[in-house]
DNA sequence: TTTATATGTCGAAATATTTGGTTATGAAAA
DNA sequence: TTTTCATAACCAAATATTTCGACATATAAA
């Protein structure tokens, strides 16, 4: 048997700063959020709630996960705070996958 | 304001079929899990259990979900159902993603 | 057939996440 | 300064997930 049991120290480096981006992008709410951005978009935290079904602090709940994953970048301007879609970090962890699975 | 603000209907098909491959990779019980698989090797659930921290029926529950979203595939031979790392499956749900944010 | 082994399923408790009202903070407007 | 507005933080309730022991099933061995 030569499978990997070294189960307390196994996950690479690869995997380390996906785990928060497949937790953050697991939930349709959070998906529905993402899917909201037209391309190149930047969105207020109110506009968010506007399209959503849940309240402004479940919203922002959501929105405080997908930030702390870097799945989202955000910004106060004034008032407001903008986000936006880290489309670099989403790659990046997704690739990291991808080509862990290579060496498969 | 051009926010896609469908927000019923907005999930396209390129995400449909990623949402369970994320819940299931956003779980360090279930990624520790796939992690124990060297390069094209099968296991059986005794094998994950024995290097597993969780008991037998928690094991259990996780290979389910990893199984029902596609990120392993099984095969019952004899008393023991071995399991396996369907690499396709991942690749192609995280390409799917990747390649919608191209459009981004 | 009886026994042993491997795995799955069920149910209840433990735990974690999600939710929304309320309160706090910070920035702009009055 | 005072007020208003946008958002974040806090907290408790609702909900969902995870966990494990006990039981069920299925296969193989005795």
């Amino acid at each position: 048997m030569v499978m990997n049991s070294d189960y307390t120290k196994a996950i690479p480096t690869a995997w380390k700063n996906v785990s928060s981006v497949f937790s953050a992008l697991g939930d349709e709410h959070r998906q529905r959020i993402l899917l909201t951005f037209e391309p190149g978009e930047r969105l207020n935290v109110g506009q968010i709630v506007e399209v959503s079904t849940l309240s402004r602090s479940a919203v922002s709940h959501h929105l405080r996960i997908l930030r702390e994953a870097g799945v989202l970048d955000s910004e106060k301007i004034g008032k407001e705070v903008y986000f936006w879609l880290n489309k670099k970090q989403i790659k990046e962890s997704l690739t990291a996958v991808i080509d862990y699975l290579k060496a498969q």
